[in-house]
DNA sequence: TCTGGGGTCCTAGGACCC
DNA sequence: TCTGGGGTCCTAGGACCC
């Protein structure tokens, strides 16, 4: 039996936020982004969206196809009490409910509208709801999978609600032109576009006739594409998706440089950030990359992986700093980025570590500094030292 | 005055081991 | 003699999403 999977979308999220703290603002043209030189539109109001504005737009474009923008910086612990507060309130109804972004979330309602008559009066008021209680607006699309859901939702925005079953995909979606399709971004579409495929139906036409040249160019996702629109994938709702893979920080320079005793600052900077978060999350990596991005907008990774993990600022420093210093030492930079990789949990560590010769480790700085780390997370000191060990046992 | 900053996943080549 | 094939890890780069 289908499951009902439904994904929830808030409308121009940040931007509303602004307007629940200033009603005066609504109904004018707002935009949430910084101003100078690398400042870009991060969400913006429909009335702004009518001047040609959109989300990505570098903010002196966007003021000036809209001189009467308002811009505001952007208040990112508001809009965290605000999300959370949304995840809150859709949990009411059922506790399948997958985060997929501080506005958005997937979530399972199968059980939550069983014995329901009118589904589509069911979910308008859950909408109504919402809005009455947080004021907060969003647009609803159900269907049998996560990606059919998401499609959904947007088709009306704001505050609109589709329902896509499986006998209306073909109605739904094929018409769609081929940019709307999540998966396909701004290098695949217009490749798709100059073999003729201007729509989701077009694709499908192909994908089914295995035409070659479009089969290459999608390679494995044809398969998955192929499923999504034929009413499969994946209908699971992932309850835990807070444990990160990576840790990074990244910022444009105020202006571009090739001078390293600039750079190094950043670096500093970026390396204490990066340690900082990975110290809070209990994470320790084995890999630093560094991402540089040149003058012409190029991006150039570089990384190294250790033989013994790490969160301590200078480690990851100063892997930074080589990494950058034999890679790029002539580049014009605009951006540096740092990124920990390949993390491990420092209680998973913990275990590791306690069916290793200990002793052996127990000279390296990193893993005694480490040692501490899991005896100081755990409260209760898990490994002790190896003498203490012996010790016991002799006892 | 062209283009943020946080991520995830995939691909492909080379090293290395057996 | 002059070259197998499978598996895994590391690295670089690219596409995509919010």
């Amino acid at each position: 039996m289908a499951r009902v999977i439904v994904h929830i979308d808030l409308n121009a999220f940040f931007v509303r936020c602004e307007e629940i703290k200033n009603p005066a603002l609504e109904n004018k043209p707002v935009a949430v982004g910084r101003e100078g030189r690398a400042g870009i539109v991060s969400t913006c109001s429909y009335e702004a969206r009518k001047f040609g504005v959109c989300s990505g737009m570098p903010t002196f474009k966007a003021k000036s196809l809209c001189p009467q923008l308002i811009l505001m910086p952007g208040d990112y612990r508001f809009y965290s009490v605000m999300s959370k507060t949304f995840f809150k309130f859709i949990r009411r109804y059922t506790k399948f409910v997958e985060v997929a972004s501080v506005d958005e979330c997937f979530a399972d309602f199968t059980e939550a509208i069983k014995g329901q008559k009118d589904v589509v009066g069911f979910f308008r008021q859950m909408q109504l709801d919402l809005y009455k209680e947080t004021q907060l607006k969003c647009s609803i699309g159900v269907s049998i999978t996560k990606f059919l859901a998401k499609m959904a939702s947007d088709f009306k925005k704001p505050m609109g609600l589709t329902i896509i079953r499986k006998s209306e995909i073909k109605k739904y979606l094929f018409p769609l032109k081929i940019e709307a399709m999540y998966g396909i971004g701004k290098k695949t579409a217009p490749r798709l576009r100059s073999l003729g495929i201007n729509t989701i139906g077009d694709l499908y036409d192909r994908i089914v006739k295995q035409e070659k040249q479009t089969i290459e160019l999608l390679g494995k996702s044809e398969g998955v594409i192929r499923d999504w629109l034929e009413g499969r994938g994946s209908d699971e709702i992932e309850l835990e998706r807070d444990d990160p893979k990576s840790i990074g920080n990244s910022t444009t320079l105020p202006y571009d440089t090739d001078d390293y005793l600039v750079i190094d600052k950043y670096l500093v900077d970026l390396a204490q950030e990066v340690s900082f978060r990975a110290k809070k999350e209990d994470k320790l990596g084995y890999t630093v990359q560094i991402v540089v991005k040149d003058q012409g907008f190029k991006s150039h990774n570089k990384s190294h992986t250790l033989e013994n993990p790490f969160n301590d600022w200078n480690t990851i420093y100063q892997q930074a700093k080589q990494l950058f210093q034999t890679n790029f030492n002539s580049l014009t930079v605009r951006l540096v980025g740092i990124t920990l990789q390949n993390l491990i949990d420092l209680k998973e560590m913990a275990v590791q570590m306690s069916l290793f010769d200990y002793e052996k480790y127990e000279e390296e700085s990193t893993t005694k500094l480490l040692i501490n780390e899991i005896n100081r997370s755990l409260k209760k000191p898990l490994l002790k030292r190896a003498s203490e060990v012996d010790k016991n046992e002799h006892r």
